[in-house]
DNA sequence: TATTGTTATACTCTATAACTATA
DNA sequence: TATAGTTATAGAGTATAACAATA
């Protein structure tokens, strides 16, 4: 969970005055890198704040999301599909199996290998996660307008596939 | 540092074919948080690699851009500009002083605080990663294209300001 | 009492490398 | 030899709470 951010900074006298001053933030404040990553800041804490009603975080909804749509996905695959190592992946999958969301099964044909599939109470989760999701979107929809959506998504994924 | 992300995966045998399939993200695909978080990590590792090469991280760039636009500043404005709890920051100012690009002055009319500003090695080190971030941003500006620039950044900004 | 910055501590998320058990 | 998943470990980045010095 972050701080909120102010702009305003108080007591600044360096430039020898007594008033509040606001920071300058220079090239930053043009930059596409960094809005990028405030607008990503800001989206992704609003909505920690909804999953958390829920006792979930964003990164729960993404991995619940994944098995829901891929039963039976395996591991490898999973971390593959959310670009996180594998050894990453197993305290998360550990804490959904721990808790009931998640079922695990040995692949009969490959032994090394699990298979992840929703349990009902996996299914659940994830429904309320999603109901909290399309609230969020329509948040993000409200402030990018329904004539500029389409292209702003394109350009997001382009920006994913493509920046070097 | 993140691991390459790929939608593929391979040895999937859960819808009984033997090739590989691709995973299902589902409706994550079409949402404006999850392309934004992709969009966000890419662009950040993007740059973190472009700053690797000059012994620094994206995080130091922000904080140095803070410190050469605002000469003076105290460690709390520095804090509130960049939305990170004072403690927070502790560390990476004392990281920036060990090694001499910023220098701390007390200041005299109030002894709790101090004031940052760059050394000539910071300023030096600034002009490196401020070159470096601008290569990344023509980077950028060629994936977005001209046109759609200036409300493409006008959009991220809208979300950072706006959403709840 | 309030504020500035530090310290102690803890939590999340991520990675690499070495390991096991299988293939 | 190679792969699936785990373990051990480490690092970055963040926060809260308590603290000393000063206001």
């Amino acid at each position: 969970m972050r701080k909120g951010k102010s702009t305003k900074v108080d007591g600044d006298d360096r430039i020898g005055e007594t008033g509040a001053t606001p920071t300058d933030f220079g090239p930053l404040a043009t930059w596409v890198g960094f809005n990028l990553r405030m607008a990503q800041e800001a989206s992704f804490e609003a909505f920690s704040h909804h999953s958390a009603a829920i006792g979930e975080n964003p990164g729960r909804f993404a991995t619940l999301t994944l098995i829901g749509r891929n039963p039976g996905i395996r591991q490898t695959e999973l971390s593959a599909a959310s670009g996180r190592d594998k050894s990453s992946l197993t305290p998360v999958v550990e804490d959904l199996v721990r808790r009931g969301l998640v079922e695990r099964k040995r692949v009969d044909s490959d032994r090394r290998a699990y298979r992840l599939n929703l349990t009902a109470a996996g299914r659940k989760t994830l429904a309320l996660m999603t109901r909290a999701a399309r609230k969020h979107e329509r948040n993000l929809d409200r402030i990018i307008g329904p004539r500029d959506k389409k292209r702003f998504i394109d350009t997001l994924k382009r920006i994913a596939a493509e920046i070097e």
